[in-house]
DNA sequence: TGGATAAATTCACGGCGTCAACAAAACCCG
DNA sequence: CGGGTTTTGTTGACGCCGTGAATTTATCCA
């Protein structure tokens, strides 16, 4: 949430207010009360009964009964009211496509993913079957009286700030209108509908699974998939660049070869050239995980590699974007314990600040489907981004 | 200037529209009546009248004569008031040291440059000469009856958060904590002093340069000097990432050996290895540009080779960071001509967006000592984004 | 001289957060 | 068993801010 470049006026205020105190409520361990929320977000008192009080009104906060304190008097404490609001997180990827539906607090309430081989599928038909599942989800959200917030798809590929797929090289789609892609039942009846990139809504998604040990975490997430994408996290928010297509980490160059081709990194680290390296050209992933198990040299040597270049990649990524934390997720979060210890050590040869910040490796957290988890969420932070607002649709509709 | 995550009250959002109002009468081509204000920022007349009052009180601000419009009453042209503030801008960098002031509207308003070698330099005494510099340059501005609203020193080196600069390899320096370096009647006297890397302050100053054209450039600017950095700027904001640290393009590999070992941009690019390259090992700059001139295919290669090395990173800066447009500045700004062309051609061979978004290439506007002159912006950039706050520190001294 | 036009000002109004006072609901201790 | 204590939650006066409509000011033009 940036300050706007705009004048700013009472309702703005309130409205920036509202979202703090809902904020407070939300990321609570607890369930507070309102003079907690006085205390942590630091309005008086008098101002947070009567911002909660509005929240309340919305429907997006509840009241538990009164609870006795050690001292004084007993203290109500305010809950987000799960079932009153339904975010839709959708996506298209390679070898499968999905939508899951979140609450309020972040908690999954209908999910369905179906497996297919999507690599040169038509998108019609595509975005036909993800309707289908859409309706699906929406029906089960409805049936338990839940408002739909809105929703965000997911595509592997580039997409520019007017919602229009570039290219999708994996899927083979390409200049594609994604939104115009979707029928009206799905797009229309939801407020809001936008679509970003897979690797984006996936750090968005890390975001969320690090906050109760860091509110504003600052990483870069690389996501491994048939190609390597990823995102930058600064202070807990995703950087998508001026196209929002920043964090492409698979084309960058990670070497040479005697012959003054450049390698990049998808051409030692991509699924593809992964497993051909691997002596498994065309395999699944999890023959290669087999192999690993069983400590197939060659295997090995080839997953050795591939962190080696990661590790040079991400060296880019810490001189030129300054951040001290790797996150491995997609594949790679699979292939970490053998992939880390190469990355590491490409990472701390070539950093020249590791001596003050060394770039930790870690493993991705989000869990699977990261990026319908992720699209959910910004739907969500939109929402509590400007409550006001929100309620204000809902009385509409 | 983020929003805050704190509570907002009516002080800061008056804080805002002050700020707001402030910036458009800076930015302002000709100057503007209180009617335009209005109707840029897009508060009430009302509003605005308070407002340009109070920046007149503060004396930001001055009113013109009214000046006849083709129809209905006279308009009171609006201008910042020249002499007010004087804003300082210090450098120590590999080759000179200066300090220089800006006025509220960026006019240079006073300026010294020693020029030395300062490789192995003591700190100690470098910070004493800076200061006899300094001292200078703020009897000059005070002569003139203008206020000094603050200070930021440019440094070739990582500075991280805390105002230490970790390491400076071309000036020796390591560990240094800059604020006490200083002496106090160069720190005290001054309201905010803070201390920044040179090449993204030399961004801050490309910014400014490229205002009439474009209110929120974006672009990565490369600092080419004896080591090479650069600096990522998003819709006119310089991101510096977590510690402070970003853009240490330098650093960023470019190649291998046959022997496996890797090339990183410096050495290929930067100055040393470039004269080296070029068959001129530890000669000056000037020889350099002498040779080019005079077309020596030894020199040309070297810096064709450097341009080649130098598009190879910037295609990892563009697939990480998504940019659009790379300034080339310091040496590489002389070099320009000749170094241009196989950048732009590395860039279009290598990066997979060059279709729909291709990095154009240009060289850098900011002219001499950017880092100065970026230092000085960025203390006028926090006046102008709190001019409340400053009548009150100055109503206290 | 009167009308048109547009800048600048004035003022009543409603919204918002603060502050201080107060009410409410527990607990403790004599 | 009842007053004192403590903390929560509410209330109302207050001041500040931007809005919007009405008003004043200043110039040009017919």
């Amino acid at each position: 949430m940036s300050a706007p470049v705009a004048p700013v006026r009472q309702d703005w205020m309130r409205e920036h207010n509202l979202s703090l105190a809902l904020l407070v409520v939300l990321r609570a361990a607890e369930p507070v009360s309102r003079a907690q929320v006085a205390a942590l977000t630091g309005l008086s008192r008098a101002a947070v009964t009567n911002i909660v009080d509005r929240l309340v009104e919305t429907g997006l906060v509840r009241e538990l009964a009164p609870v006795a304190l050690p001292r004084g008097r007993p203290a109500v404490p305010l809950v987000p009211v799960r079932g009153a609001v339904a975010a839709l997180g959708l996506e298209v990827n390679v070898d499968y496509l999905g939508v899951r539906a979140f609450d309020l607090t972040g908690e999954l309430v209908a999910e369905q993913v179906v497996h297919a081989d999507l690599r040169g599928s038509d998108p019609q038909e595509v975005a036909a079957r993800l309707a289908e599942v859409a309706a699906e989800v929406r029906a089960a959200v409805l049936a338990q009286g839940s408002q739909i917030a809105g929703g965000t798809l997911a595509l592997p590929g580039l997409i520019d700030s007017s919602s229009v797929l570039r290219t999708a090289p994996n899927l083979g789609w390409r200049d594609l209108d994604a939104l115009q892609l979707l029928p009206a039942e799905v797009v229309g009846g939801v407020v809001g509908f936008t679509v970003a990139n897979e690797a984006d809504l996936a750090a968005r998604a890390e975001v969320r699974a690090r906050l109760h040990e860091n509110e504003k975490p600052s990483f870069f997430y690389v996501s491994g998939e048939i190609g390597i994408g990823g995102a930058r996290v600064l202070a807990g928010e995703v950087n998508a660049g001026r196209h929002g297509w920043a964090g492409e980490i698979g084309h960058v160059v990670v070497g040479s070869t005697p012959g003054a081709g450049l390698i990049r990194l998808e051409d030692v680290a991509g699924q593809h050239a992964l497993l051909a390296a691997a002596g498994r050209p065309g395999a699944a992933l999890t023959e290669l995980l087999a192999a690993l198990e069983s400590a197939d040299a060659q295997a090995l040597a080839a997953v050795g590699e591939a962190g080696r270049a990661l590790g040079i990649a991400l060296s880019a990524v810490a001189h030129i974007s300054d951040v001290d934390e790797a996150v491995l997720g997609g594949t790679f979060a699979s292939l970490f314990d053998v992939l880390a210890g190469p990355v590491e050590q490409a990472l701390a040869e070539l950093v020249v600040f590791s001596d003050w910040a060394p770039v930790r490796v870690s493993r991705a957290r989000a869990g699977d489907y990261a990026a319908m988890t992720g699209a959910a969420c910004t739907v969500i932070d939109r929402l509590v981004a400007s409550p006001a607002l929100w309620s204000l649709a809902r009385s509409r509709s």
